[in-house]
DNA sequence: CGCGCTATTGATGACGCTCAAGACCCGTGG
DNA sequence: CCACGGGTCTTGAGCGTCATCAATAGCGCG
């Protein structure tokens, strides 16, 4: 995120007409880009087809479902999570203000998972068609989307690693990986709300729902978080950190 | 794979100078589009920088190493696999000839993985910059790298699907995978030998090895398959798709 | 106010891991 | 040629982690 090819975008220049909102967002640079590109707000405003707000529980998208739109988030918090015919299903990810969601499956056209609202959310929506052709023409575009596509490789390693790892380094290592994510859109890094429940955490870090409260009281009992329902503030950073990189030197 | 939009790649034209296991490479044409686009045989011979041979237990590349080469899998197998600084490793995927390796780190510079040869092993060793210069020019292998990447991100929603089952049904679940690999290059999709250890597989399948191994007895056991160490023949297909497909409905 | 969803805590036991020992295979070197 | 050692595979015994089932409490919402 911190070498990009775009950050060379000359934004005092256009900063006079661009929403105030925009600047701290995510996908600021790609957007910026877009408009500089082509010169001038109607096309910007026409590939940014509109903003949307969806409520709790509402789902952006569904797998399968032939891709339209790529969604930005403007604020709120959305889970992505696939499906089998069976039934099972598994959260693959919490995605917060500045993300862009929608672009992994550009290939197949199809979306490749459900997205699904888990606070009220506001989104930016990107018509695909118009988005696409700027791919194809633009270079500094086309690294962006392989640098997105990349992340989300790792970001899939990284939750397959998991499994190596018991409850308690699972739970810490989230509960770290959530305080990066807030500091990064300028919350604090120690005390934020999580907007998704026990279920979905479980879910995501392929623990039952009971295992993953048991873990949040123990960490209580420690002293190492307060946890009140959705409140989280944690208070000893850097013993969560031990817990999360093999607990078991320390432990 | 099946509708891909390099197939009408007019193979006959150019059938006379190509080499005759280049046919039924999964890379043919991915190749043939890179030779075409240039007309000239030499160019093509400089993209596949050469052939070269790994044995057994030596790696292509190591996660982390600057990106120089891709490699097209001519013959043998190759297992891929990620790492943690505190020594963990996990497989996540099993090759055989045809396949593209290497590529999905395009945008880092950086393989984002170990690959690792599992047998003896030959390759195409294609020069990175040359092929990237290529994608920045040409839509068509600009979309094969997106279908590249796309499969790979899906793959590995598939692994962590692989959590919700119980070992015997991920192991189920992976021979047929296997067979369906050995089908697609022309081998027998019901007899076939192992070019992994029981130890990758149970790394792969998020099981120990010791467990791998009693399932493959229990399957033994029950006239599943006849298992001979690494040589496997699969004996009722049928009833292994209903354990793959969540057992519970039939045990 | 009552319904449903979420969170919590307890009891129980199963699944699969760990540890251990032995068999087998193969390449290496004496 | 055989002996040796290392790697792989197999099987057994025992245990631990975590899932499951269940009951209750709390909360928001219609």
């Amino acid at each position: 995120m911190s070498e990009n090819p775009l950050k060379v975008v000359p934004v005092a220049m256009a900063s006079d007409s661009v929403p105030l909102d925009c600047r701290n967002c995510g996908a600021y640079k790609l957007c910026m880009t877009l408009w500089l590109k082509n010169g001038d707000v109607s096309l910007f405003e026409r590939v940014v087809k509109k903003k949307r707000i969806f409520k709790r529980g509402e789902m952006l998208y569904r797998m399968g479902q032939p891709m339209e739109y790529l969604y930005v988030i403007r604020g709120g918090s959305v889970k992505t999570c696939i499906s089998t015919d069976d039934g099972q299903v598994r959260v693959i990810g919490f995605h917060v203000a500045g993300e862009l969601l929608g672009l992994n499956a550009i290939e197949s056209r199809e979306y490749n998972c459900n997205a699904c609202a888990t606070a009220i959310t506001s989104v930016c929506e990107v018509s695909i068609g118009r988005f696409e052709e700027l791919v194809r023409n633009d270079s500094a575009i086309q690294n962006e989307v392989f640098k997105i596509m990349s992340a989300e490789i790792r970001h899939g390693h990284d939750l397959l690693l998991f499994g190596k790892y018991n409850a308690e380094e699972r739970l810490a290592a989230f509960l770290l990986s959530l305080s990066r994510q807030f500091a990064k859109c300028h919350c604090s890094a120690t005390e934020f709300s999580l907007s998704m429940s026990r279920s979905d955490i479980g879910n995501y870090l392929g623990l039952a729902e009971e295992t993953v409260c048991r873990i949040f009281a123990r960490f209580q009992d420690e002293a190492l978080i307060s946890s009140e329902c959705r409140h989280i503030k944690l208070n000893n950073l850097e013993r969560l950190r031990q817990i999360a990189s093999k607990a078991n030197v320390t432990a």
